[in-house]
DNA sequence: CAGGTGTTAAAGTAAAAGCTTAAATACTAA
DNA sequence: TTAGTATTTAAGCTTTTACTTTAACACCTG
């Protein structure tokens, strides 16, 4: 594997090692959700949650879409959807 | 997924997320390899190789057999290398 | 426009991670 | 036992991360 694909990678396995960003990551796997339905899940502030999001939307995982005052999110990467699935068999029995 | 589940697997990803923690993984994927052996692959010094092999020791991640005054170093868990395999499949394209 | 809700941004502090250096340990071989 | 090689440990320092709090911004509705 080269270097810069270990960098990358790395960086993403970063990003994804949050107990809090990898709940979120979950969460999104088969819907959107708002900050507030995401905070209801996870227990922390808004503000928290929301920094959170903006580490995982610089990281190109997430996206969103804004609708009235509430912005709705969802995963971007189908390749950290298969990762997290990949996840789940191998380390959820 | 279960909170649990959660934790551990961020813990794992956490320990994986450290780029020359990464590569010693993959250096690690077919072969065993002493500390010096993994010095002359990833640029930093001995006493470093030393710490971040220890902290995929500690994880479960790696375990090794002593020989005369060389430790070998190999990948415990093969649903790590399972996961490598993966990220392989899905990031280095 | 004014008030309310949802979200983000900034600043500060505390904790954790990572590297360097130097010393210590473990083993081999002369 | 002594010298040499391989590895580990510990201490010190710097950088990064994470959370809290507060203020700001965006948008809707009456």
């Amino acid at each position: 594997m080269q270097d810069q694909h270990i960098e990358d990678i790395a960086g993403l396995l970063k990003t994804m090692s949050h107990p809090i960003r990898l709940k979120i990551l979950c969460l999104l796997e088969n819907k959107e959700m708002t900050v507030g339905d995401i905070r209801n899940e996870v227990k922390t502030t808004n503000a928290n949650v929301s920094q959170h999001l903006s580490i995982l939307r610089n990281q190109g995982i997430v996206t969103y879409r804004k609708e009235a005052n509430f912005i709705y999110n969802r995963i971007a990467d189908n390749r950290v959807l298969e990762l997290i699935k990949t996840m789940r068999k191998l380390f959820c029995k």
